[in-house]
DNA sequence: CTGAAAGCGCTTACAG
DNA sequence: CTGAAAGCGCTTACAG
């Protein structure tokens, strides 16, 4: 491949005047309408390819049609949450060409409004908002120029389409799978109360326990999502003398401080207490003693999910309200010893 | 403040109208160019203001100009190196409103290739390579037509221009915080021992430690950048019976599974051991047992610098070579016991 | 200090 | 099936 870029950058009209046509019969054919004989789509496509002729996107943008950009627009992007969706919109757009603009609000306000405006004034297809937090939270703006999905967090406008965690349902498995290998006395350890990620979660843990006549043997614990707090938490309800058999635990972190406080008492996991997580962030995970039994959010998929229904939005899909995405356990060694 | 969206956006000749003047005058007033009437350049910036009018950045970039976008080119997402250093990026481009193309290369050279050029279509002012290690990497291409810079990682062609963390200093300062604080039988547990972040490092270790007149109380013991391997490597080192009094670690996360494997075999830190970390990694050293000294690479920063650079040379600067961005002590527990 | 005109590099009706 | 012309929304010499 010649080097497209020494000297000036080839344009559609020397394409064109190679393949000894007019720009318009080369735009068509670079672009795979329809009404371009066989013969001529040819040579023009050999044209581009041998001046290497990188089309100007700027200038397509112009026209009118799509400008191939999507903004994904976080207020988290230190935290564990975004990355992983925001991988799984480049998987999704990649396909199709698309770039994402990366935009980090950092939880202000105006800074936030600024770059809707920036994102705007460049004319994406459209804007993926990323959440830190599963709760609702106001809407980046009305009457917006492009399509809006919300992916982890959900807006509280019921006429926008979010893309959720369905935090229940990861409660739900959990407990599940602590019951199907034999747990029957589970504490709950979880983290910020106010959150609708410790809610529903909580929520669905004590459906399961309830569809197999268990509960939980006290009161879930609340706290923040830090190890500090898991550690705190697993000392006070060990020295409470509560009897208890595995610990079902808001996220990792929390299950990582409950393992290390447990490890330090002499417990042992996951022969006298199972231990599960919820997050399977992996780095956290796989290096727990023993390793974390969690369920995966799939974050990536969520990802995936939003670029899809924003694509669909700006195909004039009208679809609104919130699509919950289930989780799926992983299995390591904290409630069952691997062979 | 208007709803700038309903209907159809304004557009410049709108706010022109509406100041009473021409769309040359209007988009003079409202870029601050010169030789505009203080008055007119009001009525103008005030039509604007009213109308919510937000330019076409698509338009202006097409009339040849700066189009007010960079490209950043990772290939380490996942990694935690990336993102610190595309929030520096941020930082300093979100001044002059440029807006950042993310773009994961996965490690697929054939991918990375297709994102150059759907950069290069899309015109950005110029592109950051972010590499997941220190060592050189081939560079993305030549005679780009915009600036590149390389971040992290730096670039095998002596004509581009790299910044970089400084290895050597961070081993030579971790070095010098343990022998001030009275530690002079020092052990040292590395990553994998090819990578330059290795070797340097420790070489910035061992000149420290000469010009002490002190040595390692063992060669350096190389593996890879986990916790397993912190433990392991902790585990050989007790068993082998050589006295120490500090393990200065190669990494954050190798420093981690070195106190947990303290932790077990009931040796104190820092009171018998001092451990000391290098990444300030900050939820792994916070969460640490005890909290972790480490050495701060500066990642934010080091982005904000590649930024700051690319603008230098996309205004013409020649500027090559590798910049070296220092790193600085971060003192926790592990070194020294709080009061 | 202001404005008419040309142009940035494409795409898209429209006519042939 | 092909091409001439207009247009996307700005900015920039250039003339006044």
């Amino acid at each position: 491949m010649a080097d497209a870029f020494s000297g000036t950058a080839p344009q559609l009209i020397d394409v064109a005047r190679r393949a000894g046509v007019s720009a318009s019969t080369a735009s068509k054919a670079l672009n795979a309408k329809a009404d371009v004989n066989p013969a001529t789509r040819q040579r023009v496509e050999s044209a581009a390819r041998e001046l290497g002729y990188v089309p100007n996107a700027i200038a397509r943008g112009l026209t009118g049609g799509r400008t191939g950009t999507v903004g994904v627009l976080t207020s988290d992007l230190e935290g564990r949450f975004a990355l992983p969706i925001l991988m799984g919109v480049e998987d999704a757009l990649g396909i199709d060409r698309v770039l994402t603009f990366l935009c980090d609000a950092r939880g202000d306000e105006a800074r936030e409004k600024r770059l809707v405006d920036e994102l705007v004034s460049r004319r994406v297809d459209g804007i993926i908002v990323v959440g830190k937090q599963t709760d609702p939270r106001p809407p980046i703006g009305r009457n917006l120029p492009v399509p809006v999905i919300y992916a982890y967090c959900m807006s509280d406008d019921p006429a926008d389409l979010s893309i959720s965690v369905d935090n229940a349902q990861a409660g739900f498995v959990a407990a599940q799978h602590l019951v199907d290998s034999g747990r029957s006395k589970i504490a709950h350890i979880s983290g910020e109360a106010p959150h609708s990620a410790s809610q529903r979660r909580t929520e669905g843990v004590q459906k399961l326990l309830a569809n197999r006549g268990l509960e939980l043997v006290q009161p879930p614990m609340y706290g923040d999502w830090s190890e500090g707090w898991g550690r705190a938490a697993a000392a006070i309800l060990v020295q409470s003398g509560k009897e208890f058999d595995a610990i079902l635990c808001g996220s990792d972190q929390i299950a990582r401080g409950v393992l290390d406080s447990l490890l330090e008492r002499g417990i042992a996991v996951p022969s006298d207490v199972a231990v599960m997580g919820i997050d399977n962030w992996v780095v956290l995970a796989e290096n727990s003693r023993p390793a974390l039994s969690t369920v995966d959010l799939q974050l990536q998929k969520l990802g995936r999910v939003a670029a899809t229904r924003l694509f669909e939005a700006s195909n004039g899909s009208k679809a609104a309200g919130v699509e919950y995405l289930p989780g799926s356990i992983v299995i390591r060694d904290s409630t069952i010893p691997r062979l």
